[in-house]
DNA sequence: CTCGTCTTGTCAATTTATTGACAAGCTTGG
DNA sequence: CCAAGCTTGTCAATAAATTGACAAGACGAG
């Protein structure tokens, strides 16, 4: 899961973007509003958090710009305490939650996983097909009930799968939500996850949980 | 569809035999019982027709035999009118139906047809997925409700995946239901039969009818 | 019966995915 | 801070499917 993170203060960039990686996320910044408008424009995002005061041009009208452009991933806005009453301004504007500043990074990475799910349509953190059981919000799997222990990126290509449900999801969409900016376009990481995903998941390899549709992408076996 | 016919009297084997490839099954011949067993007990069936009066195993034992061996494919007898009490026995054997001799042709094709399309499952002759229509009983297929014309093997390729949805099919199933006795083994005409179909049904290559499951077979998208 | 057309089957070139082995990079516990 | 172990990424060999072009065969109209 991609998420763009809009906030000028360096300090707090940092911050919260090592937070949102250690959760698994990943993040492109920009640190005023045209570079995020920018990045909103030309990068497919799964979300994004943005501070209502930022230089060149402001949060709300950042808001506002991504909404015209038909974007419609879930916004976070970020408010200083004295400014608190700009946070109904953004929701007017196309925001989907806000967060006071100071808050406890904790609090922004629940907000965060729990817009994340809801946008993928999902109404709890649970999300189960077969004998594969994805809980989004420990991040962790279950497989016949046990517990099955993936890396981070093998976790996160599944979970974009299963997020994503009947839909085959091409190479290119899954690296670029789950890569930061650049990444190497010509390199076979994708398929390598995928080979080991697919060994964790279906050692015996029978219910092929993962299916390759070729030349398309892949996508989680529907009939599991 | 592959059928055994299992009949002594080698005219009507030949007239039955042309019947059935015309109607578009492949037939698998026998002249007497033990024949019969032979190949119900080593290739697969989708159905046989039998004779009850046979030469070296009789009609009788050999639907018992084959029923022993646990196939559930469905079974017609024939009989002769002098014996039509046999019918009563065949059927206590595992005979799915029956018809008197002499009979028409016509009427033996229909009760194949719906034989065969009772065994898939489907109570009427029409299945339907996404935007394809077939109807097994004339042998027609209707894309977005217009007229598609399909060569008999096209036709044959797709009835057969239409028959087994959900199911995926190797190409050794396909082959072996489609072709008659011997056909070579390491060919790819069934990859280019599925080429053409596809090319049919789905000219602008957007809803990917029929799915490759690397080295697993073809199954129709289930998503359709 | 024969010609022309449509269908079926073959073949080789190409594309794409799979796979194992290995190297580089990180993380962490001591 | 360093080493051991795990994770991520690269590479090359192989396997499998796709594709176009063409040849052989079947079929039907005249």
């Amino acid at each position: 899961m991609k998420i763009l993170l809009v906030e000028d203060e360096a300090a707090i960039q940092e911050q919260l973007k090592n937070a949102l990686n250690k959760e698994g996320y990943a993040v492109d910044q920009a640190f005023d509003g045209e570079d995020g408008l920018y990045y909103a424009t030309e990068y497919p995002l799964d979300m994004a958090i943005i501070d209502i005061g930022l230089p060149k041009l402001n949060g709300l009208d950042l808001i506002s710009k991504i909404r015209e452009q038909g974007h419609a991933f879930p916004i976070l806005i970020l408010t200083a305490r004295s400014r608190w009453q700009e946070k109904v301004e953004g929701l007017s504007r196309g925001a989907d939650d806000y967060l006071v500043k100071p808050f406890q990074v904790e609090e922004l990475l629940a907000r965060v996983n729990a817009l994340l799910r809801r946008s993928s349509g999902f109404a709890t953190p649970i999300i189960t097909r077969g004998p594969i059981e994805l809980n989004s919000s420990t991040k962790q799997i279950k497989l016949n009930g046990g517990e099955l222990d993936l890396t981070a990126y093998e976790y996160k290509v599944l979970e974009y799968l299963m997020m994503n449900p009947e839909k085959v999801v091409s190479k290119t969409e899954l690296t670029e939500h789950l890569y930061e900016q650049d990444h190497d376009k010509d390199s076979n990481v994708l398929e390598v996850f995928v080979r080991r995903l697919r060994k964790k998941l279906d050692p015996e390899g029978l219910l092929n949980p993962i299916e390759t549709l070729r030349g398309r992408g892949y996508r989680i076996n529907p009939t599991l």
